[in-house]
DNA sequence: TTGAAAGCGCTAACAC
DNA sequence: GTGTTAGCGCTTTCAA
């Protein structure tokens, strides 16, 4: 690539050495510079079109202004308003997002830190936390800053930013409650995320807290459309017991039981209450509009990054968790429990 | 940040000199050790847990193996995928993707720029293309590579990697045609864009091509659901004249006709026939399914990463138009044009 | 096959 | 206020 001007041709053009130059254009050195240098300085660069090379800068100071994201899949639609929050937060102050994804594979996982580390991000965040983090294990051992987001990294002991999966939870059981649904089922995502086990206990705590209800959990294989649908599918080729009310691990197996509803002919919310979680984009789109809880993703983002600068710059982090709160946004997907609902299970 | 070990520090451990090191550890320079060296210098890499420096190398090789990648918004479904197929071909060529959101904000698109320039980027695959880029006609003029994605730059000539918009507007036409809507009305996105006015002066073409089809186009002020929604709400507030077939120019438009359609208590494909264009996720799980154009975007971004890393490779690019076949979805959205059709315009 | 030396573009200590 | 000097960690001639 071509850029060749460099800090000696803007000094040269302007006459002075070029220290002085970096003074001049640097915010925090520029006062040591008089009026008249700097001015001139920053004519000749203007001129020449210089612009600064950060990968010099950052071989002396040490730092190189980017910042590792590492999510599962860009794909999903939950995490590109977490990128976007990092971004809205970290564009201002002069620092970049290297994007990497990891599809949930540990090695795809390895080999992206790797390709971070190697760029010598100045710290990462990262939204595919699981319970076995090995690669996050040596690189927390190493001294690398990270923040963690939406889900834990096990025993590695980084900062958390995440939703209030509990009172979330707890939100959508009442709501069914009040609509006259006693028999909850609650489709789990797999163990290895911390936020399928939170939900999955607050579930099971929300259900104990209301008399008379009943609860069971299944697991989905996957928080993906298929898995939800494949559950879904389980649950509805059994004749008895079924459920009234439905809370998925997520939007996207949500999505997969509306569409087990509609192949087994079962009407949603007249058959079966529905709620996701999330509130994924267009989730008011889909038919019927999903009730489900609302993640504030973005604010997730932007709360990791600003805990990964302030991190950065005092050189140490504590393993706080900070609990960002949700709401249930109630839509056509639910609604009070059918008349007969009691038939199956007596 | 941490990593402090150095390649002299590789060094001193397997006794030699570090440029032996550099060259056992480089797969170009490696034939170039003996065997047994390269094993002592992998051992001592290892048991140090090196990890090379890229922002040194790329000082001294000048490059840093990194593309820039400027999309306008994250959060739009549209580019995600985009995003990932470029990730996918860059990241086992060893090339990672730096971010930037631009809103389509030329503001913001020139700070981004130069966040990426500064960063001294291999190359840029722009997917924010406007009719007026001065920023990119800047990097044009200093020779910085880039590939455009779905929209090109105006009169900037970069590389165009696209979808085939007027192939995707005539499917879209014949089929509404065939259904027997002879009322057809195309929502344009903003002329700034040239997808915008490649599918209309496609619409156009098509229209003509039909015996006894009459078409009109109006114009969203964006791409987007609200834009949409604003403007099928004024096609809609006339009582004469009305189309039964409506293509928008893209399926975020198509949502917002759709939320206006029931604003209206109208029925989609009941009363009026809609298309979009793109297939983005989870189109098929709207109400009404939509019936779409769908646009290979993760391919889109896998060849456009091709063409610029091959244009790196060479050091040069010529201004080719790269154009992917795109196929028409045909779901709920769109059915056969109601009996009393021609009731409005007699 | 390996070592020595130079330098990529920048900033930071130290002079003056 | 400004110049000098010395590297940051790497690759790449050029010698040996």
């Amino acid at each position: 690539m071509p850029h060749r001007t460099t800090i000696d041709d803007v000094a040269r053009l302007a006459n002075v050495h070029k220290a002085t130059v970096s003074r001049a254009l640097n915010a925090q050195t520029q006062h040591q510079v008089s009026r008249d240098t700097v001015d001139r300085i920053r004519a000749a660069a203007e001129q020449l079109g210089y612009v600064p090379n950060i990968m010099a800068r950052g071989l002396r100071t040490r730092s190189s202004m980017t910042i590792g994201v590492v999510i599962p899949d860009l794909t999903n639609p939950f995490f590109p308003p977490i990128v976007r929050g990092i971004e809205n937060f970290l564009a201002p102050r002069g620092y970049t997002a290297l994007l990497a994804n990891t599809d949930g594979h540990p090695a795809a996982e390895r080999s992206a830190l790797a390709s971070l580390l190697e760029r010598r991000v100045d710290g990462l965040i990262v939204a595919s936390g699981q319970r076995d983090e090995t690669a996050l294990a040596d690189a927390r051992e190493s001294g690398v800053l990270a923040i963690m987001v939406n889900r834990d990294a096990g025993s590695v002991p980084y900062p958390l930013v995440t939703g209030n999966d509990a009172s979330g939870i707890a939100a959508a059981v009442a709501h069914l409650v009040e609509l006259g649904h006693r028999d909850l089922l609650h489709i789990a995502g797999p163990a290895n995320f911390s936020t399928s086990t939170a939900r999955r206990a607050a579930f099971e705590a929300a259900c104990r807290s209301h008399r008379g209800v009943r609860c069971r959990v299944v697991g989905a294989a996957a928080l993906s459309v298929e898995a939800g649908r494949l559950a879904a599918d389980e649950i509805l080729a059994e004749r008895r017991g079924r459920p009234t009310g439905i809370i998925a691990g997520n939007d996207l197996i949500a999505l997969g039981v509306l569409r087990s509803l509609r192949a087994h002919g079962l009407d949603c919310p007249g058959d079966i209450s529905l709620v996701g979680f999330n509130d994924m984009a267009f989730a008011e789109d889909f038919a019927p509009p999903l009730t489900t809880v609302r993640v504030p993703t973005l604010d997730m983002g932007t709360e990791a990054a600003r805990l990964l600068l302030a991190a950065i710059a005092t050189g140490t982090q504590e393993p706080v968790t900070v609990t960002l709160p949700v709401s249930l946004i109630v839509r056509g997907s639910t609604g009070p429990v059918p008349d007969d609902a009691h038939r199956s299970v007596t």
